[in-house]
DNA sequence: TCGATACTAAACCATTATGTTTAGTATTCG
DNA sequence: CGAATACTAAACATAATGGTTTAGTATCGA
């Protein structure tokens, strides 16, 4: 299991728990590469608030910013999710290890 | 892909987004069923702050608590982390996807 | 029954989050 | 150059989060 910092993973759960974070990363996700402006079209929400949860996608490494021209193009970036993903699936293994291993304790003691 | 309700997985990745939260949620992932003093034990936080805490992953239907005398007792509940995991897992496959079909089409263009 | 145990509720405080509006900075285009 | 565009920064209001301490409430055990 690969070692990740725990406040990384504190960024990473926050930034997914905001549901406009998570279309916007959604949209990105699915391979589109937009600026800010076309990321806060669908929102009724200032450009100002988008801008800012953008950067929150950014800090938790979820997305890359880069400048081009005067707008931003902003595209998905796979590690972070990943190492959530990583923390869910370990956690759920664990269980599933330990489920396994009880069913097979009450069968012997059947 | 299941439909999980927006606020649901915002008080999923919330939950997940606290570390004493995330540890706590490993411990009893790995099985084990303790009283809320007992998931306090590893905490330099008063029993208070964990009995919220524990609050917190049970209404985001991460764990449950059942009274038992006068203790509760906190057991894991795989079906939330499965929806979180769930979301994760569909992004991540849509990139994926989008990747692919990019390389294609790169490798037809050369 | 009376005190200890295992909590939860309530009140409080500091900090962070999320939105707003108003400014300011680059960059492009006529 | 000068106006429009695409942002980001700053200042602000309000709500939520995360901790504390102090009070309850329920249960157990002597």
């Amino acid at each position: 299991m690969p070692a990740v910092q725990e406040d990384t993973l504190d960024r990473t759960f926050a930034a997914l728990a905001h549901p406009a974070r998570r279309a916007i990363l959604g949209r990105l996700a699915r391979g589109e590469v937009a600026s800010v402006t076309a990321l806060a079209e669908p929102f009724d929400m200032s450009l100002v608030a988008v801008s800012r949860h953008v950067k929150i996608l950014e800090d938790a490494g979820l997305i890359s910013r880069k400048k081009e021209g005067r707008s931003r193009r902003c595209r998905y970036e796979p590690g972070a999710i990943g190492e959530a993903k990583g923390w869910l699936e370990a956690h759920q293994q664990y269980w599933t290890a330990q489920l396994e291993a009880l069913t097979r304790y009450l069968k012997d003691a059947e």
